[in-house]
This record gives structure tokens, C-alpha cells and sequence, in this order.
DNA sequence: ATCTATTGATAATG
DNA sequence: TCATTATCAATAGAT
């Protein structure tokens, strides 16, 4: 169809190729919209030139997705699909485990114990006890994390009362004592340097240990 | 191209639509071939009929997946990418579930009770007292079941046992007795009658309550 | 890009 | 569905 007949094989000149090319490319999408229209039928054309430059026609009653899909239940060849088997695959596998650990904490919380014979009961019994045992060793050691703690605020405490009471009296006794040697950081006998802060919870750390 | 112009809208005509479509169809499909051949272009064209049935063309020198993975990066568009990226959230979703059951369930175990605060502690401690009394409420249960079967069957035991005496004695009595005046299902004192069998686990539900 | 002679596609018909 | 053919549409080659 035009001034004279070609065969079918690729065009050796280059640009007469690459006219070519253009013209049929745009006859193409032309095409596709008119069955489209026409006929209702859906089209996609995706065409690449050789210099990777892309163009395409989708019906506009579809997308790509859609015809791809659709191609994919059609052929029966698999596009995405075998990319997206191992992921479904895992997703089942993590599901199997999620649904039998979720019947576990079931079971361990006293639900759903109607079907386990026995046996599974007594094993289940035993977890539960260490469990709790193992709960109480823990909670004991808080306590007397805390009860230490409170010990140690005490022997502050005393030694507080009774540096304020030395301070009290030697107001008393004569207001013309200088504070700085008094309360000197280098002074040798500062309760500070007797205190072992290293084994006394800091405040917050306590508050985060009782969640108060 | 043909008798007569048309117009491209929708042919009315259903049957003339289908020839047309077949006509185009097979016309788009020989182009597409013939600009691959001519210009070295590749091309996917996909057809879907309003029928569902389809057709297609892909470059002999292409896959469709290539294709297809060369339009996304050329057209930005996501095909499978976004597929793909919804189960791999969903993987990450139930990892995450996964990761806090098991966390949840080493925690019932006493294990990595470490960084728990003694509020939890002591909820942890709730739920695993809970769980074991549930537990040995069912144990309870179960054994009252078994224990019952064993007094019904120990009363079996004497019936039998009685039974047999009577028989036994029977025989030394006289030999000349009928045995069927003796059994006879008819008979008002026989022992089947008088025995609660449905309160008497059958031997297979017993079996697999304690799965010995 | 635009033009146009010519071929190719196809609408109507059988 | 298939074949025919008159007609229109696409396009090869030229500009």
C-alpha cells in the first residue's frame, strides 16, 4: 500500500526503516482504538522501537493490570505469578505458625482446653507451674530490689538527719563559721564518698521497674 | 476500506460486529508482525473479544514478561511491583504477630522475663495462675469421669461375678437344666437391663481422653 | 512533515 | 465460516 510493494523483511536503510516504523507504529494504535470502538473489544499494544523508545495502547475500558490478569487466566501462563508464589508460600507458613501459637497461648491462658486429652493436660500443667515459679523467683528478686532500696534511702536518710542536726548545732553554737569548709567537696569525711551509689536504683529506674 | 466508509462507533449489528472484529483482529495481528519483521520493533498486542476469547501477538525475539518489565521502567508504572509490595507487607504483618506471640509465650514459659516491670510481672503471674486453675479444674473433670467409670465397672464386676456364682451353682445343682430359661433376653432379672450403660465411657473414649 | 500513487485491508455481499 | 470484490485506508517513496 503505497507507491510500490515491499517485501516483509527487515528494511536495510535506516531511515527509511525508522520512517517506516513511525507510520505503521501510529497505523497500529489507530488500529487497536478502532476495534476497540467498533467492536468492543479490549486492547492492549505495547510496541518498543529498537532504540528502547516505548509506545503503547490500552483500551480506556481496561488497564494493562486488568488484561494481564486476564491473559494470565486465559493462557494459563504465568507472569507475576510465579514471581508472587514463594511470597504466598511463606504467607501461608507464617499463618500455620501464627494460628498454632495462638491455640498454644489459648491453652496456656486455661481456653480451649476441652479437646486436649490428659496427658496434655498434665504437660500443660507442668509449663504453667515453672512458669509461675519462675514468675514469683523474678518477682521476689524486684522486691527485694526494692526493699534494698528503701534500706539504703533509710541509711541516707539517718545520715542526713544527723549531718543537719551537726549543721543546727553549730549554728547555734557560733554563726560565725564559714559553710565552704563546712560542706567542702574535698572535705574527707562527706557521706557522699561513703555511699555505695553504684548499688542504689536511680530514680528512674525504679519508676520503670514498678511502671508507676 | 471496504464497499462502503464507516464510522467509528459501535456496530449495532452483532453479527456484523463479529465479523468485523474477526477481520481487524486478524489485520492488527499481521501488522504487528510485519512492523516487528520490517523495523525490528517489538510488540505485545492482546486482544480480549467482548466474548472473553483471546488473542494475541508477541515478537517471536521477546517474551511478554520482558516486555512487560521493560514498560514499567519506561512508563514508571507498576504492574506486579505493587502486588508484590502489598504481600510483602503483609509478610512483615505477620512476622511481626509472630515475633509478639512467641515473645508472649516465652514470657508464660518464665522465660525472658528480664525487662518485664513488676507491674507486668504481676499480670503475667494473673494470667498463668488463672491458666492453672482451669487447668486442674479439667483435670478434675477428667479424672471424676475415669474414677466414675471405675466405680461402674467394679459394680459390672460384682454383677458378673454374681452372675457366674448363680451359674456356677446352677451347674452343680443339676446338669438337666435349660440353659435358654436361664439367659433368656426375656428374662425380667437380667443385668444389661438394670446397668446405666450410656453413663459408661466406651473404651476408645477413655482411650483417648488419657491417650495411653 | 506533506503529498500522492499505489498497495493492502476490509465492508458488503453471496 | 469462507470467498469475492468494490471501495476505502494505509503507507512507500518522493519532496
Amino acid at each position: 500500500m503505497g507507491r510500490g510493494k515491499i517485501e516483509i523483511k527487515r528494511i536495510e536503510n535506516s531511515s527509511n526503516r525508522q520512517v517506516t516504523y513511525s507510520k505503521r507504529k501510529s497505523g497500529i494504535l489507530k488500529k487497536a482504538n478502532e476495534i476497540n470502538v467498533l467492536c468492543d473489544a479490549q486492547v492492549s499494544t505495547i510496541i518498543f522501537a529498537p532504540s528502547g523508545k516505548m509506545h503503547e495502547y490500552i483500551s480506556p475500558s481496561t488497564t494493562l493490570i486488568d488484561m494481564l490478569e486476564r491473559y494470565q487466566k486465559a493462557s494459563g501462563k504465568r507472569l507475576w505469578d510465579a514471581k508472587h508464589e514463594n511470597l504466598r508460600n511463606e504467607i501461608e507458613k507464617l499463618k500455620k505458625e501464627n494460628e498454632d501459637m495462638e491455640i498454644k497461648l489459648r491453652h496456656l491462658k486455661g481456653k480451649d482446653i476441652n479437646t486436649l486429652n490428659y496427658k496434655k493436660l498434665m504437660s500443660l500443667e507442668d509449663v504453667l507451674e515453672n512458669g509461675l515459679l519462675t514468675i514469683r523467683d523474678k518477682q521476689m528478686e524486684v522486691y527485694q530490689m526494692v526493699t534494698r532500696n528503701d534500706k539504703i534511702l533509710e541509711e541516707e536518710n539517718r545520715e542526713l538527719n544527723f549531718i543537719l542536726q551537726q549543721q543546727h548545732m553549730a549554728v547555734e553554737g557560733g554563726r560565725e563559721m564559714d559553710y565552704n569548709d563546712e560542706f567542702d567537696e574535698s572535705s574527707g569525711s562527706d557521706f557522699n564518698s561513703q555511699m555505695p551509689f553504684s548499688f542504689r536504683l536511680q530514680p528512674m529506674q525504679l519508676h520503670s521497674l514498678l511502671q508507676l
